[in-house]
DNA sequence: CAACCTCGT
């Protein structure tokens, strides 16, 4: 998605690779350098790296546009931060934005990308020995710290849209704390020896303080600060234009009919600009561009240049891309979108946002292992960063349909992902960094009580930790290095013991992605062909199973073509013609590859079970016995551990065979408690494979 | 019978 610029990371009409000899250099160099000067940073930078050296722990406030992102690690570079072979890492809740701010400041410093500037993301490391400034995903750091506890290379370590709160940013705000603690402690030991041999870090590297620095949208700079002890905050001015925030006078009962009304009294009434608006998901928006089309029939011919269109992550790339192109002459485009337009993605051309005040947002329940997708009011912040999307271009106007009132009501921001989410793989990375009370473990919003011990339960049930709840040797060791849910590293271990390792490693890799069949709602004739063609009645990661290795015999077949970016091309046919979601497709065989070269790390043996699809099964329902159903005498099914009454989601090859007892991956409510991605077993297998946690009893 | 907000190792 290479037009998805975001943050302060314009995107760029210059090449990404230097060319001496272009006769435009010059006047590039000088535009570049015109730009970074009119950035609103750039006016404080002397007083910012007074301040970082001053301070240990340092809370940027900049609004968008102050040019925080792409400036203040290049400045930190000129200061002497990267002197001695350190870097400056810097932490990005997205892939994309990891990717494109780095590629940004690579020009800005005229070097070619991976060099002085690079990037790290999972699947696609740029950076060298040369790289001083390091963009990546703050999941991507997290496992860093995994592999050096001291995170011995950096001299400073900035985290980005902090405000986000993702769980990966939470647990590194914690964990970054420890680490300073502990550079700053070993920097101590190391001074008052007297005869000093050096003390060094992880691999032999010598120990520096840790210089950190928390950036973030304003609003809840003071929560940073007092978790970290009252440390200093720094407000940086953004660069928006302004805009004008209308509320609708009375509560609205029905926000779709409001946004309609809306957008027509938007398209009639105020001066040219694209509309976008914010809807909770794929049904409703097709629904809104379906009821926009048959309106706009009723409107006077000269007033019918109107187009609306759609985007959510559900959509193929290509018509995600549609979104960006300009409207034709005379139109106004109407861009329907999720929340993926809030954040991950920035529409050129937008003057006007309408903001129906509600998203659809994931809840985790540990009790019942049970998700949900509920449709709830926005956060006060998301509020903001929704009308925001108005005055990138120019003065721009939001209309959210609810009264004033009802917005000093919101919640000032969205409540942070650790409180929302299954924590069994934060805990056991914890307990592999020898942090053992996770209770006690210093979370700027600690998670409850119930969701910790659940975790806990769970990861002594799958063997990761002891009774006494120590890392288990060495399986949870084992289980931690793998970067995916332990269920998932459970059934791998166990798969080498099944010898069904290949097969489990290809379904673990398929389980890591969604939506393989691009549409399910798909009504096409050869789109159900296609799909029935896959379909095993025993079960969808049998399904999973016969896509991936299709695919490969296809390739295999057509192995004379061999250069990465052909094989690219004939398997984006291939799904095309299988009506399978390519994108998710290629993070499978990513995810595999990555997964196969960890297992075999580990010295296991990756053998195949071939057609014994018997024996897969078992191993199956011995990493999955946890989560197993049983049909009732009704046709629902009840789950095993939580006793909840639930039905086989429609996506399910075995939503109409309804066998007498599966095991299953996810349960999620929507309209209704549904258990997806399941493989019919003999429920004798569950007292035979999991003695411990279940009965021979009936 | 009836169906997927968004990210990430």
């Amino acid at each position: 998605m290479p037009s998805m610029a975001q943050g302060e990371a314009k995107s760029s009409v210059l090449s990404n690779k230097p060319n001496p000899k272009s006769p435009s250099r010059f006047s590039m160099r000088q535009k570049i350098t015109e730009h970074r000067k009119s950035l609103p940073i750039a006016s404080v930078e002397k007083r910012l790296i007074e301040e970082v050296q001053k301070n240990d722990i340092l809370i940027i406030v900049g609004e968008t546009g102050s040019g925080k992102t792409t400036q203040l690690p290049q400045f930190l570079f000129n200061a002497g931060f990267c002197r001695e072979g350190k870097m400056v890492g810097i932490s990005q809740p997205r892939r994309i934005a990891a990717m494109t701010v780095a590629k940004r400041v690579a020009e800005e410093c005229d070097v070619p990308l991976g060099q002085k500037v690079g990037y790290s993301v999972r699947f696609d490391d740029t950076t060298s020995s040369s790289t001083r400034l390091k963009y990546m995903t703050d999941g991507f750091l997290l496992r860093e710290a995994l592999v050096d506890p001291l995170l011995s290379r950096y001299s400073v370590i900035i985290v980005d849209e902090a405000h986000e709160r993702t769980v990966h940013t939470d647990v590194l705000l914690a964990l970054l704390k420890k680490v300073q603690r502990d550079r700053s402690k070993a920097v101590n030991e190391r001074s008052s020896e007297t005869g000093g041999g050096v003390l060094r870090g992880c691999q032999g590297r010598k120990v520096s303080p840790l210089k950190l620095i928390i950036m973030s949208a304003s609003l809840d700079a003071r929560v940073f600060s007092e978790y970290y002890g009252g440390a200093k905050a720094l407000h940086v001015q953004g660069r928006q234009f302004p805009v004008n925030v209308l509320y609708t006078v009375h509560p609205e009962t029905d926000y779709v009919d409001a946004a309609l009304v809306t957008i027509f009294q938007i398209h009639m009434e105020e001066k040219e600009g694209d509309i976008l608006v914010f809807l909770t998901g794929q049904d409703e928006i097709e629904s809104v561009e379906r009821l926009v089309q048959e309106r706009l029939q009723h409107l006077p011919e000269d007033k019918r240049m109107l187009l609306p269109m759609t985007i959510f992550a559900g959509l193929p790339s290509e018509q995600q891309m549609r979104v960006f192109a300009p409207a034709p002459i005379g139109f106004r485009k109407v861009v329907l979108a999720t929340n993926i337009a809030e954040t991950s993605i920035t529409i050129p051309g937008i003057r006007y946002v309408v903001d129906t005040g509600v998203v659809k947002a994931r809840t985790y329940d540990p009790n019942k292992g049970m998700e949900s997708l509920d449709v709830v009011p926005t956060s006060k912040a998301q509020a903001l960063q929704r009308s925001g999307r108005a005055g990138r271009e120019g003065p721009g106007k939001c209309f959210r349909l609810y009264p004033e009132r009802e917005f000093e009501k919101l919640e000032d921001s969205t409540k942070p992902e650790i409180k929302r989410c299954n924590l069994s793989n934060v805990i056991l990375q914890l307990k592999s960094l020898g942090i053992d009370d996770i209770g006690g473990f210093d979370f700027i919003d600690k998670p409850s009580r119930g969701a910790i011990v659940k975790a806990l339960e769970e990861l002594r049930l799958l063997g990761a930790l002891t009774d006494d709840g120590k890392l288990e040797k060495p399986v949870g060791e084992q289980m931690a290095r793998l970067p995916m849910d332990p269920v998932y590293s459970r059934a791998l271990i166990l798969a080498n013991q099944f010898n069904c390792l290949e097969e489990m490693l290809i379904t673990v890799a398929m389980l890591n992605v969604e939506s393989i069949f691009y549409d399910p709602r798909e009504k096409r004739e050869e789109a159900r062909t296609s799909r029935n063609h896959f379909t095993s009645v025993e079960g969808d990661h049998l399904t999973y199973l016969s896509v991936y290795r299709e695919l490969n015999e296809f390739l295999e077949k057509r192995k004379e073509e061999n250069s990465e970016a052909k094989v690219d091309k004939i398997m984006r046919k291939w799904c095309k013609d299988n009506f399978v979601n390519s994108r998710s497709l290629k993070h499978a065989r990513d995810t595999y590859r990555q997964i196969r070269g960890y297992v075999e790390q580990m010295g296991f043996n990756v053998s195949s079970c071939g057609n014994d699809m018997l024996e897969y099964r078992r191993c199956l329902a011995a990493s999955f016995f946890l989560k197993a159903a049983q049909r009732q005498m009704d046709g629902t099914y009840r789950a095993l551990e939580s006793g909840e009454i639930v039905h086989i989601h429609p996506i399910s090859g075995l939503f109409r065979s309804k066998p007498e007892c599966v095991v299953f991956n996810e349960l999620m409510q929507t309209t209704k408690k549904y258990i997806k991605n399941l493989t019919r077993i003999d429920p004798l297998w569950l007292a035979e494979l999991a003695p411990h946690h279940y009965k021979t009893e009936e």
